[in-house]
Order: structure tokens, then C-alpha cells, then sequence
DNA sequence: TGCGAATATTCATATATACGCATATTCCAA
DNA sequence: TTGGAATATGCGTATATATGAATATTCGCA
């Protein structure tokens, strides 16, 4: 199994779209969230989102559930968190 | 001026290439280093740090300064101090 | 001053990927 | 069971970038 270091490249390559960070950022600050919501919050079309979530998921930063009619995605890698925590307090 | 959010993606993409990561583990452990030893150390040919150098050092994450013969380089980022410092506990 | 070590630059290439757009799939509700 | 909302997928294109190889530049020191 690969150590966790020789994943973080990878996570941070998750990371390096301002979408895709955008999307993480936002899914910290309000746990959780739906696809078409999130499409809407921040001004991307809908296929351009659900995109970069496959990405995120195929990373393992995030996990997505069904919620009734839609799918929410929350962030699950605790390296992921750590960072973004790390880091928020500096963004207003 | 950039707010330094913006500059997160930035940062992240500069930390995605494994070598670059490398290197900066490397920069934050031993304070300082200079080029040819950093090609030794991680096996790779110097033109090709040099370059991933120059990427550092234009994203800011980065200076150099002339020792002697050689050239330094240094973390300076308090951001990417303050991620490489959160998480690499986690790395034996 | 000129040699040699240390570092940087240039160039070509292969590869990845972000985005827009069109369309397909899934599944709840009536 | 069917219509429609929510989500996902496929495709084309423009762009970025990691790497190797060859070469150029810089600068300390004999």
C-alpha cells in the first residue's frame, strides 16, 4: 500500500485548480453539499463541476451519498482537512 | 495586490510535482541547501532542478542566495511552512 | 586572466488536463 | 410508468508542464 507521504503530491495536484479548491473550501465550511448547489454558488456550469467532484473523489478527498433527489459530497481525507484548517484562518 | 487565498491554488500546483515536493521537504528539514546536492540527494539531473528551482522560486515559495561557490536555496513561504509543517508528522 | 565547478537556459517532445458543449443516465415523485 | 430534476459522461481543443539533452552562463580561485 503506498504511504501516505507519496500521496501528497497527489492531493496537492487536487488542490492546484482554484475550482476544484474552491469546491474543497466550501465543502469544509458548510460540511456538505449538492452538486447543483454548489454549480450555483460559485458560477460554474453543472458538467464542469461534477467533473472536477470525479476528480476529487478518484483522489480520495472526497466521498459523495444520496441525499433523496440529490447526491452530497463531503471531504473525508483527514490530510485534506488538516490543510485547508491550517490555512483558513488566514483567508477572511 | 493578489489576496493570499488566491495564491492557494497556486501554491498547491507548485507542491504537486513529486520532485518539487521533494525538495521543499527537503529545503524545510535542512533549513537550506544548495543545487548540486539537492540533484545528488534526490538522484536527479541538475538542469532538471534547476528548473523545478526556478518554479519554486517564482511562485515565492522559495529564495536563493549566493554562499561561496554555490547557490542556496531557502524556504520562505510561511504558508507552505506552515502545510509542510502540519503534516509531516505523518511522514516517518 | 583563464580554468573549472556550480548553476541556469534553451529546445523538443510527450503527456496531462481544464473547459465548453452536447448528451446520457439516474432516480424521485406524481 | 413516465416526466422532469439532478447528476454524470463523452468528446474536442487549447494550453500547460515535466523531463531529457545539449549548451550557456556565472563566478571563485589558482
Amino acid at each position: 500500500m503506498k504511504k501516505r507521504h507519496e500521496q501528497l503530491p497527489e492531493i496537492f495536484k487536487a488542490l492546484s485548480c482554484k475550482t476544484r479548491f474552491d469546491i474543497v473550501v466550501g465543502l469544509i465550511k458548510h460540511n456538505e453539499c449538492n452538486v447543483t448547489k454548489m454549480a450555483e454558488n460559485l458560477q460554474i456550469p453543472q458538467p464542469n463541476i461534477s467533473q472536477h467532484l470525479t476528480v476529487l473523489k478518484n483522489t480520495g478527498v472526497i466521498e459523495g451519498f444520496r441525499r433523496g433527489n440529490q447526491i452530497c459530497y463531503k471531504v473525508v481525507n483527514k490530510t485534506v482537512i488538516k490543510i485547508i484548517e491550517a490555512i483558513i484562518e488566514d483567508m477572511e
